[in-house]
DNA sequence: ACTCTCACCAGTGTATACAGAGAGTGAGGA
DNA sequence: TCCTCACTCTCTGTATACACTGGTGAGAGT
């Protein structure tokens, strides 16, 4: 693998896992001593992750992780609304209703997977991406689903700073399954306002269960 | 100013105003021979351009110039519907009321820009960039307008595809004077009505005088 | 004549050296 | 005591040299 693809990844993960916490400084020696690469990949890995706003250039002082404020909150799932409810709609018009009639069965089974002694989390976050990956193939629309992407990145960070219970799970596994189903039935208003709906649950769970987090800087 | 901006600035502007023809290979040490800058700033440059979809990496071919195919176009209209549909309506919710009402006053005078002997198609097109950046500065949605800003690079290619006859920008004079009315009113609904039939008919517009690019290969 | 293989080459991917700029710090004066 | 100016130092921005990969063309064998 590409020395710059590795250096990549592994700061993607280091910023998605708050391992680099919003406001590091990422000097450019310091980080390919790091990870072992020199300073030419490593600048291309920052390049990319500039680009989709993970971090941010700091005026000839390098590049630093970007914050994620209450605002940026809301205004992440003011544009995730509007682009994965008009997603699902389009999906509910194009998408092969077996496809996500499936999906639904499966959904409705998932709150197997997070009770118990053992959860399945792993399972249970792969079931809830093949959903969106399905969406993503039937609108068949590249630039609505490249638009999706780059937005998911970013909720990866929010994820985290929520406590995903089982309770919360469960009740969001319902939500995907009331979304799968519409789109299945090849009902866009049905399907748009059930994104609607799970989205609006999700960031009120995001809000209720916030705590700020602390920025540590252990060096 | 910064040789990898000078490259990407000059790139971008070769891609956007079609000098660049699609299918165009961008090899490394050509580019940065013509461009004057060494292979390092060029890659950056390549680099951005690839994260903006204005290039694709060609498998350890170097990268090469996007095409945009008749579908694309479909699929960019559709998005740009969502998201300045969206726009408009928050822009309506949230903008100041004068400064919308002072946009469409000058909007509904602009015919007499691109009429005459002597057209000032500069000073049109700068007078909708002011409705395009005040909707963005409404708004207050940073990711929003991200969103928007990365699809109207793309829209760029396009407009070059129809021909933008007197006609034509008078009639789309009068539907940026209707969403700015319509925001200035403080009215979502009609706000995001008003884009959706500017959007539709600047499409139609398109679709109609849109003449398939000769690939020039001149070497 | 067709196909397979090997060698050469073009071009990208990476490392490193060098220069220039910006920020931080220290001292001196008001 | 605070502000300002200059110096220094570290870090980024750029250039270039080197390695490696992928592809293409020619030659030989079947």
């Amino acid at each position: 693998m590409r020395a710059s693809e590795r250096a990549y990844a592994a700061l993607r993960d280091d910023i998605l896992e708050w391992r680099l916490a919003p406001g590091t400084v990422l000097a450019e020696v310091e980080q390919s001593e790091r990870l072992g690469v020199s300073r030419t990949p490593l600048r291309e890995a920052l390049g990319r992750l500039t680009a989709e706003g993970l971090t941010a250039a700091a005026g000839g002082r390098g590049v630093v992780v970007t914050d994620i404020s209450l605002e940026d909150i809301d205004e992440l799932f003011e544009l995730r609304e509007t682009l994965e409810g008009k997603a699902a709609a389009l999906a509910a018009q194009r998408g092969d209703a077996a496809t996500f009639a499936q999906l639904q069965r499966e959904l409705l089974h998932a709150p197997e997977l997070v009770r118990g002694p053992h959860p399945a989390l792993h399972e249970y976050y792969a079931l809830v991406g093949r959903l969106d990956t399905a969406i993503d193939a039937a609108i068949s629309n590249s630039y609505l689903a490249q638009a999706m992407r780059s937005l998911r990145v970013h909720l990866v960070r929010v994820r985290r700073l929520a406590a995903d219970d089982a309770a919360r799970l469960t009740a969001a596994a319902g939500e995907h399954a009331a979304i799968a189903e519409a789109i299945a039935a090849g009902n866009p208003k049905l399907a748009e306002a059930a994104t609607i709906m799970h989205l609006h649950r999700s960031l009120s769970h995001v809000k209720a269960t916030h705590v700020p987090h602390q920025k540590e800087h252990h060096g």
